[in-house]
DNA sequence: AACTATTTATAAGA
DNA sequence: TTCTTATAAATAGTT
């Protein structure tokens, strides 16, 4: 559905990734509210981003996810999802979480090492004063840039595009009570569980 | 897309609808992988449908269900799904979906009772021995069709659809390895949960 | 963020 | 019902 016919595997370009990510969103999104009230189904859909942020989708009868996950689990004697205070599952998710954002970290350092040794052997080669004050500034600034879009990715209050937009959109596009569901492109600390 | 272009509201027409149902929801699960192959994401969907039958997916990577549904009250910061064996939660889910039946139980009763009427009036009116005797056996046929398709509506093994035509056609369609996730359009019978 | 050439999904018909 | 096809909708690549 475009101008050229795509491949289903993952897509390696960070920004074609990103922005893909926000178009099919959107069009699964509808897609799953237009089930829901075509033909009177009730449907839970959870979406984690590759940078961790979460979107979700409840179909308005059933009124929560709670309730589309506690069906779920009635119904297919899932195992109790356990969930207590008491530490031991919520250290392991912890860990995966770090171990997620470590691998992000890594290959952003790898992208700010390379992009300055490219700068500091340009800068070698010219042998020109002012150029290389220009470049290395340049090289700190995508380095501010780099490690900013870092830390974001695990703020929840981050965007991962703008939401406002979105938001705007829908409701140009839509009746005003079209979507009768939560959008809630948020997702808390991970840091603050341990303090509940 | 098709033929005509449709609002987005309930389908009245119930085989019109459990048509759509079937095209959409497959349309859903592809969309969803699609997704989540393209862009890296960990998504679950849940699907219930107006009969009660299960239906999910769960992207590759998340691995199961379980796993996105516990990375979703991490995030979330829900409250514990609780699901002992302690009952309460249980019977209130039973009650629910035992109110659910009911309802649809009464639905179809009332269809059956109009039907009936109309034919004794139709009797009544024809007067005509032969003619009534095909009528009420036709009533009697329709009843029973309609108590079957009731208690099929809960049954886990009932088929929504032809499940045998959809696998193949998801077979010739597709390569064979492309859809690597659980489809398990199955519920299992509520009265057993007392059991385990 | 928009645009549009194409592909894809699907509503209605056969 | 399963299959077909005209049409609506989604979206990949472009600007």
């Amino acid at each position: 559905m475009g101008r050229g016919k795509i491949t289903i595997s993952r897509i390696e370009n960070k920004t074609t990734r990103q922005v893909t990510f926000a178009k099919r969103r959107a069009g699964l999104l509808k897609k799953t509210n237009e089930l829901s009230v075509l033909c009177d189904a009730q449907i839970g859909l959870i979406i984690f981003s590759s940078n961790g942020k979460m979107y979700e989708y409840c179909s308005a009868e059933a009124s929560s996810m709670e309730n589309i996950i506690k069906r779920y689990q009635l119904a297919t004697g899932t195992r109790i999802v356990e969930h207590h205070n008491d530490s031991i599952e919520i250290l392991q998710q912890q860990l995966e979480n770090l171990q997620r954002k470590e691998k992000i970290l890594e290959q952003e350092n790898g992208q700010i090492y390379h992009m300055i040794k490219e700068h500091e052997a340009a800068a070698a080669l010219a042998q020109h004063h002012q150029a290389q004050v220009t470049m290395e500034s340049k090289a700190e600034d995508e380095n501010r840039n780099q490690l900013t879009h870092v830390f974001e990715q695990f703020d929840p209050f981050a965007a991962e595009e703008q939401p406002s937009s979105t938001v705007l959109q829908l409701s140009n596009t839509l009746p005003s009570n079209f979507y009768p569901f939560r959008l809630l492109p948020t997702q808390p600390n991970l840091q603050d569980y341990s303090l509940n």
